[in-house]
DNA sequence: GTCTATAAATCGATAGAC
DNA sequence: GTCTATCGATTTATAGAC
């Protein structure tokens, strides 16, 4: 028979259900030691703070969709493909994991102050943005910065659009737009320049 | 020499200064109280809640902004500068208004629960995909919604960038963005069906 | 209409025992 | 490591006087 998790993997699992679905700030601590199963003295015993709970929850969270976004740009076989397999990982993702809209930007609208919280908000647009420059490359050569920044606002808006109460919708727009914005790339010949 | 401002216009003013910038959720009314300095009973007898307070700064930002897209939008000389008169409207707001992103989605993002503050939301979100819809008609003809959908997420997207600790080129990559999707209906024979 | 003072509730965090 | 009980701070809202 399956043994319980420890108090830790628990505290973690909860808080990684609830808290990007309900809100961090309007979560409180209580409702995710009753939802753990887990006392308060046990939580900050591990953790020590809210904040690190919160902190270590989407470092976890940046993890796996890191792996996520991986998988489906190994499994696209061509560049724009490769480019637009963001959005491709991020209906994946959607459905193995539950979130309001997107933990990271949540987190950074709620949490203004700095501190090891901001750091991971910082740290998922980072990777979006090596990420993609790095996508784009093939696509748009000298001018694979602009494609960038393009494809990122075209992500960061459908995952905006979904405060908007836009259903999955969202990431069919979104993609368009950035497949737009790569053919417009693509038959720019001066986007091939550094390529 | 000048008369001061009512208890009522000063709690509205410095509402709209703090609220949107630190955050609805993170502003405690005792900030806004010494803000406009003006007592506790004061603010319940006109207001009633914070709720309330907030959600009537909210209807005054819309009212604010239409006007602002409004002029924008007629100053324009063609379709495609109709319809993407929203993002010039948006660099024209964020000079008079401040605001760490945008008021309405920031609110979104932190009340989940149902009631005045979220109907204001709403309507934001109705106004835009309205007009948006009107504006993108003698462009995109009977695609228009398409090219709606991707404007609003365009702008959803630039607006949310700000999270990302962009500065304002988020407006210029939103405007790029929106209008390769509005150049690529322009080409597009099969979108001018309904015009 | 406006004030001072305080109630009432919520929430993050700790004390001390087992 | 984990529990029960509680502290202390914060915050929304109200009572009662002027």
């Amino acid at each position: 028979m399956p043994t319980r998790p420890p108090a830790r993997d628990r505290l973690l699992t909860a808080a990684d259900a609830v808290l990007f679905e309900r809100g961090v700030r309007t979560t409180p601590v209580d409702e995710l030691l009753r939802q753990a199963d887990v006392s308060p003295a046990t939580m900050y015993a591990h953790f020590g703070s809210k904040e690190a709970l919160v902190a270590e929850a989407l470092r976890r969270r940046l993890s796996r969709w890191q792996q996520v976004w991986d998988a489906h740009v190994l499994a696209a076989d061509d560049d724009v493909s490769r480019l637009l397999a963001l959005f491709d990982a991020l209906a994946a993702y959607r459905e193995e994991r539950t979130a309001r809209w997107c933990a990271f930007l949540a987190t950074a609208a709620e949490h203004l102050e700095e501190g090891e919280v901001a750091d991971v908000v910082t740290a998922d647009t980072a990777l979006l943005s090596e990420r993609l420059l790095h996508l784009a490359r093939p696509v748009a050569g000298a001018r694979a910065q602009e494609l960038a920044d393009e494809v990122l606002l075209a992500y960061t808006g459908t995952l905006a659009s979904f405060l908007r109460g836009t259903p999955d919708s969202a990431i069919t727009v979104g993609r368009r737009l950035a497949e737009s914005a790569a053919r417009a790339h693509l038959v720019d010949p001066a986007s091939t320049t550094g390529s």
